[in-house]
DNA sequence: TTTTATTTTGCAACTTTGTTGCAAAGTGCT
DNA sequence: AGCACTTTGCAACAAAGTTGCAAAATAAAA
């Protein structure tokens, strides 16, 4: 893990730091994604808030994790897959936000639908967030 | 345009106010969805701050407005249909985002495409938000 | 390994955004 | 007009996010 996470943060042309790897490894090891808050109330008193806002934004950037809108206003976070590179996101997936356990999923194997958009309108991006019961909460 | 602004209010049971009165009015007027800033922006001085977050929050529990999701983190509003109520929407429309001239548009004819979720996931919402280039922005 | 150059971090100070309690003003009703 | 009730504006506060800069850490060079 300790080498997967360097090996991330190297790739990217970033220098490994300790809030770099320890941030990272949040990712890798949580289920669904995570906000600022989120790692804040992880890392506890580790790092500085401002340190925190700045790896999220240099991660965005450097396509290793990218933000996921959701209704509450509070942008959520989740690791990118290996086709996203530096400012060039390929995350062409659908986002599902329990309304249970508030996990957000990235449901990768789920095909954005194509909307039939008004003519003269051009779409670049789609996104989709479904909200619900997911699969754990449903079995309860 | 006064006469159906105020029986929107009465018929959502709310006094008629200056504030309110106005704030519907903009909605009504404009094009696309509106933010608290642009609200803040088109009165000037006229309201408090706390008024507009107050008359928002109010008209979206009685059903005159819902809020729109945006990948920036910043919560737009637009006018409901006829069909929305007392703390109950029935907004099932997709949302425009136009990356040119930024506004966004409720697509109301546009049918929210059946996304097909893993095995024990169960959907209760779907928001889906275009972003590209709208009609206006791309005949120019 | 030590030195040097570059990057990153933490702190402080600040801005922006949103919330809450309460008295004054406004609205609806008789 | 008078009264009950709701809404507004203000102030004070809390939370979220930004910026500049010196100190610390990392990477590259010697
Ligand atoms: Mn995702
Ligand atoms: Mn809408
Ligand atoms: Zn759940
Ligand atoms: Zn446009």
């Amino acid at each position: 893990m300790q080498n997967i996470v360097a090996e991330t943060l190297k790739r990217s042309q970033l220098s490994v730091t300790d809030s770099r790897k320890k941030i990272l490894e949040y990712f890798h090891h949580s289920k669904g994604a995570l906000a600022h808050a989120d790692i804040e109330r992880l890392s506890g008193e580790q790092f500085d808030r401002v340190t925190i806002y700045r790896t999220l934004q240099t991660f965005v950037e450097k396509g290793i994790i990218h933000s996921i809108p959701t209704s509450d206003n509070s942008i959520r976070y989740a690791l990118c897959k290996d086709d996203c590179a530096e400012g060039h996101h390929h995350d062409n997936h659908i986002h599902f936000v329990c309304d249970v356990c508030g996990t957000t999923f990235c449901l990768d194997h789920v095909t954005i639908p194509n909307v039939q958009l008004p003519a003269g309108f051009k779409s670049k991006q789609t996104d989709v967030i479904v909200s619900g019961i997911c699969g754990k909460c449903g079995n309860i």
